[in-house]
DNA sequence: CCAGGGCTACCTACCGGTCGGTAGCCTTTT
DNA sequence: AAAAGGCTACCGACCGGTAGGTAGCCCTGG
């Protein structure tokens, strides 16, 4: 499927993923992309059918990588409710990872040739992050109904992207008043959950 | 300050926000815009100074439509929870107003150019968003503590955030059990405070 | 020795923006 | 009443610049 990288590629594709998160899809020109992977734009062409595929290519890359990110969080161990480690590290990471602030960049609003892939793409990595909640939830409390779960995992996604959206357009300082006020929240939900609901 | 609004600078004004809302802003030409309205690219350089301002003109209307929109949902009697009526107004309003899914588009990814003056008229209209939401809790519990309030009000800004997301990308169904889930939680802590919480 | 990555040079398409000019409608002047 | 002048909205033609993409040669490493 996906055909082998070589350390040239790699170049290319570490220097698109900068540009995109950067500028956008539109925004980032060939040009750019090849200056800052130090070679000229023709010879881009030498690793990428064309822009589309460049960007397909950089996704795929991004995505897996956040995947792994995501999967990591949930394997730590988590002091208090179950989402947490993902949602405390999420600061830290939109300041370190090049690949996270690209995919919060075009996730939302993907050029829109691209559309189609890349939802489905996206739908992919969002069902992972899900089902890692759900399970977690399922370990931190011993017994909820299945519509409990549901109606938490909704909830829990809604968070994370209330998170993302902090991080794009809010000072760090309210993105920490945002976290801590949804934690409460999900924290008073979970509790009362957790002292049985059958009145 | 603001200039009067003829009737054919009124039909490009409709005409950009359409293709920005549909484009966003690097992806809208202004010939496009110029064929949506139904006249010549050069011809809109009668009614605008370029690109930047028609596009800072469309954005003050957005927002004004907007932040009016806003209000009457607060102004509206709430039977449930503060803040109800705006969150259950925004499928519908996603799918009737250009300008609103144009301030969604473009608000939180803006063109660098204009970031500055976006960010602040941006700012103005969730300061009165998050002010009308305080004063609707505040009327709604007799009693509230300042540090509470203030906690409510940024997981509800971030709720709101959550939904607007949801409008972008999600399908109606999912966007419909979001805000189910995020209401419940909202309504449980709102439940909490209303018992009051001196332990 | 030759395959492949890199290069220069070039292409077409389209961008935002400017130019000179014009049709038609007021308002003023005689 | 009619000529004169000004103003608004519009137009086709064109500008410099840049975009994505292609052709073909050169150089180097296995």
């Amino acid at each position: 499927m996906s055909s082998t990288i070589t350390p040239a590629l790699r170049r290319v594709l570490n220097a698109a993923v900068i540009q995109f998160a950067r500028h956008g899809y539109e925004g980032a020109s060939l040009s750019g992309i090849a200056l800052e992977a130090g070679i000229r734009k023709a010879s881009l062409y030498s690793h990428v059918k064309n822009k589309d595929a460049l960007f397909m290519a950089v996704f795929e890359d991004a995505l897996e990588m956040e995947a792994l990110f995501a999967r990591e969080c949930f394997a730590r161990p988590e002091p208090g409710l179950p989402g947490q480690n993902y949602c405390e590290s999420l600061l830290a990471r939109y300041a370190d990872s090049e690949h996270f602030r690209f995919l919060l960049r075009t996730s939302y609003i993907p050029p829109a040739s691209l559309f189609d892939e890349l939802q489905e793409g996206y739908e992919v990595y969002m069902q992972q992050l899900l089902a890692d909640f759900t399970t977690a939830l399922r370990r931190h409390l011993g017994q909820i109904s299945d519509q409990d779960a549901e109606v938490m995992g909704h909830a829990w996604m809604g968070m994370v992207d209330s998170l993302h959206v902090a991080l794009i357009y809010i000072g760090q300082a309210r993105f920490e008043a945002r976290l801590n006020a949804l934690e409460r929240l999900m924290g008073d939900s979970i509790a009362r959950l957790e002292q049985g609901e059958t009145p």
